[in-house]
DNA sequence: GTTTGACCGAGTGGTTCACTCGGGTTACCA
DNA sequence: TGGTAACCCGAGTGAACCACTCGGTCAAAC
């Protein structure tokens, strides 16, 4: 696999939330994400067990149960969910936590991560899960049976 | 230490091209950059090895020599260095090279992921190490023992 | 009372990271 | 001409991390 520095975990996690925001106030369950967006069932546990901990799903038990959003969509952003399964975006560890580094002030290209690391903040925080459900209907795969009869 | 997805190779690589880089003209030892700026010598040799063979610096070998830069500051921007020595710079790995991932055209993140892509390489890609030069000596840290005379 | 599906902790094989080690080879310099 | 400073190179290595799996418990629907 070429290089990447954001996680599967945090790849999955998005296109879920995709997938479970777009079933609105139904539950969906992880084995239908995981037949549809084609990834493991048990993965997938894994990851809204973090989701569901930190409010960004509401869970359902039992059968017919599974996952649904705990907010609108878009009141959940992209950052705030890749930073929770990512641990954070940070390009460089002082940007964060100026501890790491002894050389905070004198090293030469602290404004050049810091700029990194604002540019990501940016684009991951302004687009919502609205804009991805958005983004994704535009693509209108699967279209559901019962609008069928109104194309053609 | 804290996450981070730069990884030192790119890092040190970039504090030592700025070293280099004030030296201007006279080859500057490994030894030299490794002290300055708390590093691992032989870390840097490798590291120098892959900027060598890209054409970003040139080696003066035998006592006396070292590295300068083989081009001016304002012909290398960071997007080139951190790529040479990450490797890439892409979020994810379908942002690069599509065959990696089977959903491409259906997938509801891929805008999300090419965005942060743009904006990483925008923020690094229009950084040259002229101005990394420029802002280090901002900080201008160790005056020149031969300019001390003409401060106070 | 069986099926469905959320919940949970532990384990694992492979890869990557951040180096180090131990040697060359080249050139200055006395 | 010998010593020393420096670049050059390949291989190795321990720790951490990633992307999962396994095996099981609990809860609600039918």
């Amino acid at each position: 696999m070429s290089p990447m520095w954001v996680s599967t975990k945090a790849q999955y996690g998005m296109r879920a939330l995709i997938e479970i925001g777009l079933a609105g106030d139904r539950a969906t369950s992880l084995k239908t994400v995981a037949t549809r967006e084609g990834l493991s069932h048990q993965y997938l546990e894994q990851i809204f067990a973090v989701l569901r901990r930190a409010g960004i799903v509401d869970s359902v038990r039992g059968a017919r149960g599974g996952y649904r959003l705990a907010r609108t969509p878009d009141r959940i952003t992209a950052l705030e969910v890749v930073e929770l399964l990512e641990g954070s975006v940070a390009p460089v560890s002082c940007v964060e936590d100026e501890d790491t580094c002894d050389r905070v002030g004198v090293c030469g290209t602290e404004g050049l991560w810091r700029d990194v690391d604002r540019a990501v903040r940016d684009v991951l925080g302004t687009r919502t899960l609205a804009d991805l459900i958005a983004e994704r209907d535009l693509l209108h795969l699967e279209p559901a049976p019962d609008l069928q009869h109104l194309g053609a």
